[in-house]
DNA sequence: GTCTTTTTTAGAACTATTCTAAATTTGCTA
DNA sequence: TAGCAAATTTAGAATAGTTCTAAAAAAGAC
């Protein structure tokens, strides 16, 4: 653990807002001024491959990054931009209700949702 | 609708593999030899937006296209690399097993699994 | 059939991300 | 604490999927 993944991690626990690898540069560069954007995707890299952060990806647009790690979808907000963490009801299985191909072994399942919030 | 955009429609219903812009691209030119890798991403384009074909991205890779239009999920299986259509079970609506935001009013949504299939 | 609009095309440009190679840091062993 | 190997950081170059540009071609309306 060298400071620069602290420093990411801790931007992540900060604000809960599924930001960017440029945004996350962006804070970063507040803590500690030196720090390179291929060093914040270095890191990401590392925080997401030891299960610490979750990597959201929604259409084609810039990978985001959250710390939740518990099951849960994420809901887009079109006219704001915002990503919400969508929880699941409790004890539900969503793959009870899906027509799996035979054999299928789930290793991750990832729920998008576009959409806006009236009013 | 133009013969381009006919050839490319023609490829996706031709073979449901959910192909990317590239493959089709290749099986486009054996129908017509002239077209061009800009002109298969503006027929793409045209179609998805006319809701004629669905848009399919797992995680940062290209985009893959698919012209089953009624509402399913994606499994990708992680060892061949191939997506196969998970259907919903007769019915079932996923979003009242989900804590969506107050208001949410949901214009698309998408599921992806990651996985393999054993035996 | 002419005219306007749309589409196609090739190639340049763009952008998020990854790679490279040198410099620095880490942390182990003594 | 010093020395050393391995891992990490850094700046900048490179990559790859996609989008943009502007000219040529095709489509569709009248």
């Amino acid at each position: 653990m060298t400071k620069q993944r602290k420093v990411v991690y801790d931007v992540l626990l900060e604000e809960r807002d599924h930001p960017t690898a440029q945004t996350i540069f962006e804070r970063a560069q507040n803590e500690l001024s030196s720090v390179s954007l291929a060093t914040i995707y270095n890191c990401l890299d590392a925080l997401v491959s030891h299960d610490v952060v979750k990597q959201v990806n929604i259409d084609r647009e810039p990978s985001r990054y959250c710390a939740n790690l518990c099951e849960h979808g994420h809901f887009h907000d079109q006219s704001t931009g915002d990503i919400i963490d969508v929880k699941f009801k409790p004890d539900v299985d969503l793959t009870q209700f899906l027509d799996l191909p035979q054999g299928a072994v789930i290793e991750n399942l990832e729920l998008n949702i576009k959409g806006f919030l009236k009013q």
